[in-house]
DNA sequence: GTAATATGCACAATCGATTGTGCAAAGGGG
DNA sequence: CCCCTTTGCACAATCGATTGTGCATATTAC
C-alpha cells in the first residue's frame, strides 16, 4: 500500500498564506473576485500565495462539487491497430483543446470486456462516450443511451437511428472497389470479409452486391470467406477460395490486413499479382505503393472519421442534447494502382 | 451548460432503502461487515437494496477520500503511430488488470505541450505516469521524480541514471544492421536519421559508427541526414545523400517512415533496390516481406516494450518505491530480407 | 439480580474544492 | 449625528464516499 507522501498544496493552505478564508481564496482563483466583491489587493495576495506554493487545485474535489469531470471515455477494439490508433489521436486532440482529457480503453474485440469498460468508465462519471462497439451484442450501449449519457459510436454503428454514429460509406467504397474488379474484366471474384456480424462488413457485402447487379452478375455467396479483419483470417480464407474455386481471378479483401494474409496465401499457391490474380483492399496504407503489386485500395479517411465523432460528442455535451443528424457518412476514396489487370 | 440530469443512486439512497445509516451501507457493500460487525441479515438487505437500485459508487467521491485514484498517464508524441501505439494498448490492457483506466495524451512531439499534459495529469491526481519523453526539454519530468510520483520513460530515456526507463538496445540494434550493409560489402552507407536530440537517435549513431570502426572504416558525418522520423525527412534526407554523394550504395533508415520516404527518392532518382542500392531500416513492419523489394530490418519488440513499461510502473505503485534496476533494455532482432545485396 | 462483555449499528469528521448567505465595517446622504 | 447602502469577506453546506468512535441493547458470568 503506497501511501503516497505527495504532500500536494490544497487551496486551504494557500488561504491561510494569504491570510484569508478558503472560500475567498477559491473565488479570487477562479476569476470570480469581482461577483463576489473581493478587493483586488486581496485577489493579487491570493495568485501570489498560490504562484509561490505552486499550488494546483485538486480536479477530483472540484470534479465531484461540479459534477463535471472533464473526462471522455473511448472504448476501441484494438488501440495497437493503426485505424483505431488513428481515431483515438484526433479524439484527443479535438478533447484537449476543449480541456476534456480522454480515458482510452481496449475491448480486445469482446462483448463482454465493452460492456465492462462502459461500465466502469460511467463509473468514473466521464462525460461522453466514443465506442467503437464490437457489434454481437449492444443491450450496454442502448441502455446507455437512455441515461443520458452523451455516445458517439465510430466506425462501426448499428442499426439503431437512435443512436449518434460517424460511418465511412462502406456501401459506396465496396461498389466501387468491386466496378474497378469487373471493369478490368473480372467475372468471378473472391471476397475477403472481415467480422460478419458488423455493420462495415455488412455493407459492404451490400456494396458488392450491388455492384454485382449493376452488370447483371448473380451474388455468389460461396465466393466469400473470412469472419474477421485480421491476417490470419484473410489468408485462411484466401487459401480456401483459390483451392476450392480456382476459377477465381480476382480478390477483395475487407481490410489490409486480410490483403497481407491474401498475399501470403497466392503466394503461397503459386499465383502472382497482378498478373494471375488481381487485388484490391479496404483501407490504403502508407506502404501500399511500394508493394511487389502496388495495391488498389478503397481509402477511408480515418481522420475525418475520428475528428467527426469528436465533434458530435463535444456538441453533445455542450449543448446538452443529441445533434439533429444522427448519422454521419464519410465519403470513401478509391486509390488505383497495379495490382488490378485484366484476368488472364 | 449541460446539467446533466443523470440521477445516478448515491449510497445514501441505498442505505435508505434498506433502512440503515450511510456507514453501514459503505461496509456492507466493500466486504467489511465482519470487521465491523454488521450482522449478516443487515449486510444481505444493504446488498439487495444496492443491486436492485444498480448502486454504482462514485469513484470520484472514493477517490477524493481514499487519495487512490486508480488512474495511469500516458504521454507519447504521438498516439497514431503504430509503435506508440502498441506501446499504449499494451499499457492499457495492463492497467486494465489491476484495475486501473489510463489518461491517454499525445505531445504532439512538441516539449511544451509534454510539459503540460504532465501537469494536467498531475492535477488529476494520476498514480503513475508513463512517458515518452520528446526529449528536448526535460525539467518537468526531473521535476516530477522528486514529487514521487511513479515514472516510467519508454523508448526514448535521457542520460538521467535516477529515471526508470526502458528501451530497445538501439545502439546494438544499430551495430548490427549497419553488420549487414558492410558484410554485403557496402563500403559508403548512408544514415537517415530521426529526431537528433533524442537517446534512440544518438544511441542507433554511436551503433553505426561502432560498427565502422569494427570493420576499421572512418564515420562520415557528411553520410548522415535527415531531422525527424518521418517520411519527409526520410525523403528529402534520401534526396540530398543520394544527390550529393553519388557514391553511396546502401542505406539505413533509422525508421520505417524514413525508409518509405527513402523508397520514394530512390525511385524519382532512378536507383532501384535491391539491385542499384540496398536498404535496411529500423523497425520491422507486416507490410516488409511484400514489398517490391523485401525489406531488410531491425525489429524493435514493440509489445515487450510496452508492457515492461506497464509492469514496472504499477509495481513501483504497488511497494511505493522505484525499482532496483532503473534501465531496462529490451534486445532487437535482425530481419534479413531480399533488400540487402552486394553493390554492383 | 447486577456487573461485565459482546453485538450491532449510527454519528460525525474527512478528502478538497465550490457557492449561497450572513454579518461586520466603511462610506454616503439627510 | 444617525440611518441606510455598499464593500469585503467569513461561515457553513455540499458533492459522495470512507472510517474512527461512541452508544445503545443483548448476552453472558458470577
Amino acid at each position: 500500500m503506497s501511501k503516497s507522501v505527495n504532500k500536494s498544496i490544497t487551496l486551504k493552505e494557500v488561504a491561510a498564506a494569504a491570510g484569508v478564508s478558503v472560500s475567498t481564496a477559491s473565488r479570487a482563483l477562479s476569476g470570480k473576485a469581482e461577483a463576489y466583491r473581493i478587493s483586488s489587493a486581496t485577489e493579487q495576495s491570493v495568485r501570489k500565495a498560490a504562484e509561490k506554493l505552486q499550488f494546483s487545485p485538486s480536479l477530483l474535489a472540484r470534479s465531484l462539487r461540479s459534477q463535471q469531470t472533464k473526462l471522455l471515455g473511448v472504448v476501441l477494439p484494438n488501440v495497437a491497430n493503426p485505424f483505431f490508433a488513428a481515431i483515438a489521436r484526433e479524439i484527443t486532440l479535438a478533447a484537449e483543446e476543449e480541456g476534456y482529457l480522454v480515458l482510452l480503453t481496449d475491448s480486445q474485440e469482446n462483448s463482454e470486456t465493452e460492456a465492462r469498460l462502459v461500465d466502469q468508465l460511467q463509473a468514473r462519471q466521464i462525460e461522453g462516450l466514443v465506442v467503437c462497439p464490437v457489434g454481437i451484442e449492444n443491450r450496454h450501449l442502448k441502455s446507455l443511451a437512455k441515461q443520458k449519457l452523451p455516445l458517439v459510436l465510430v466506425d462501426r454503428g448499428f442499426d439503431d437511428p437512435a443512436l449518434v454514429s460517424v460511418t465511412s460509406d462502406h456501401r459506396a467504397g465496396a461498389r466501387e472497389g468491386m466496378q474497378q474488379l469487373l471493369e478490368a474484366g473480372h467475372k468471378t471474384i473472391g471476397v475477403l470479409q472481415g467480422l460478419p456480424e458488423t455493420l462495415p462488413n455488412r455493407e459492404r457485402l451490400a456494396g458488392v452486391q450491388a455492384a454485382l447487379e449493376d452488370q447483371g452478375l448473380k451474388y455468389d455467396p460461396g465466393l466469400i470467406a473470412g469472419h474477421n479483419f485480421d491476417e490470419a483470417s484473410g489468408y485462411a480464407a484466401a487459401k480456401t477460395l483459390l483451392t476450392e474455386r480456382p476459377e477465381i481471378t480476382a480478390l477483395f479483401a475487407f481490410s489490409n490486413q486480410n490483403a497481407l494474409g491474401a498475399l501470403r496465401a497466392a503466394s503461397e499457391r503459386g499465383r502472382t499479382i497482378p498478373g494471375d490474380l488481381s487485388l484490391i483492399a479496404f483501407d490504403d496504407h502508407p506502404f501500399a505503393a511500394y508493394l511487389a503489386a502496388p495495391l488498389s485500395s478503397v481509402s477511408q479517411d480515418v481522420n475525418q472519421l475520428g475528428r467527426v465523432a469528436a465533434r458530435l460528442l463535444l456538441e453533445q455535451i455542450r449543448t446538452g442534447k443529441p445533434p439533429e443528424q444522427k448519422h454521419y457518412q464519410i465519403p470513401v476514396q478509391l486509390i488505383q494502382r497495379a495490382s488490378i489487370q485484366p484476368p488472364a
